[in-house]
DNA sequence: CAGGATCCCTGCCGATACTG
DNA sequence: CAGTATCGGCAGGGATCCTG
């Protein structure tokens, strides 16, 4: 693998991050994730986003509106029928956004690990002075 | 491009959002980006990072180190010296978060674009009902 | 059905001061 | 040099109620 052109991203890291911010909002990843599959209501992505409330699923999609990652539409009916669709941008975004989700299934638990192995090093530290 | 299996990730992604959550943790991914380019004190770290604060360096350290994406080797001397090297998995994380880095250096300009007329479409209705 | 408005709590993050 | 400890602002995000 060729990790030389690296140093080349640290100052791209900067605006990236603005980037991996939108995405890790919380529910966005998970909203164009959804919205990747296909055209879907907003009740549908309702079902689908198990746990997110009507304010944040409208305030998620408003911001993907804004961004230019999916496009809403309004079907001028009754009931009312509001349809997403993810623009080519957004899917270009989600492309971009696959390696991390193919490398959390693949190193995820390592984190997991890491984590508890850290933990178990640095609470005894703290609890058991006794333990000379 | 192959996007048909994107379906399979709408779950996935519901861990991926961790992972994106430690990346896009305001200085992880310039640090990361940092490490990438080689082996680094304290002090260069925090003369690269512009901006930081020694507290935001130290806990961001913390948790890279936590989660397995650093080593932190003190060397002991007077003064202190303190390196920070990326892990191999450090080094895979970087490579899965390059695709996002790529993607903004050539679509951050449509995000703006993006926003710029998301905002115009949307300001006038608020500000200007004399525009009939 | 889709979403606007409001309240409130939590955690991120920055500034500052102190230490070995 | 490389941290630690404390305080405080502010925004993200959840719960709830109301509407066309």
């Amino acid at each position: 693998m060729d990790v030389s052109g690296l140093s080349e991203h640290s100052p791209e890291a900067c605006r990236a991050r603005e980037t991996l911010d939108r995405v890790a909002e919380k529910w966005t990843l998970m909203v164009i994730a959804l919205l990747g599959e296909r055209t879907k209501r907003f009740g549908e992505l309702k079902r689908e986003c198990v746990g997110i409330s009507q304010r944040m699923l409208t305030v998620t999609l408003r911001g993907l509106e804004r961004d230019g990652f999916v496009i809403r539409t309004v079907h001028p009916e009754i009931p009312p029928r509001v349809e997403y669709t993810l623009t080519g941008l957004g899917r270009t975004m989600l492309e971009a956004i696959e390696p991390i989700i193919v490398w959390t299934a693949a190193h995820g638990d390592e984190i997991d690990a890491a984590r508890a192995s850290y933990d178990e090093r640095q609470e005894p530290a703290r609890t058991g002075q006794a333990a000379g």
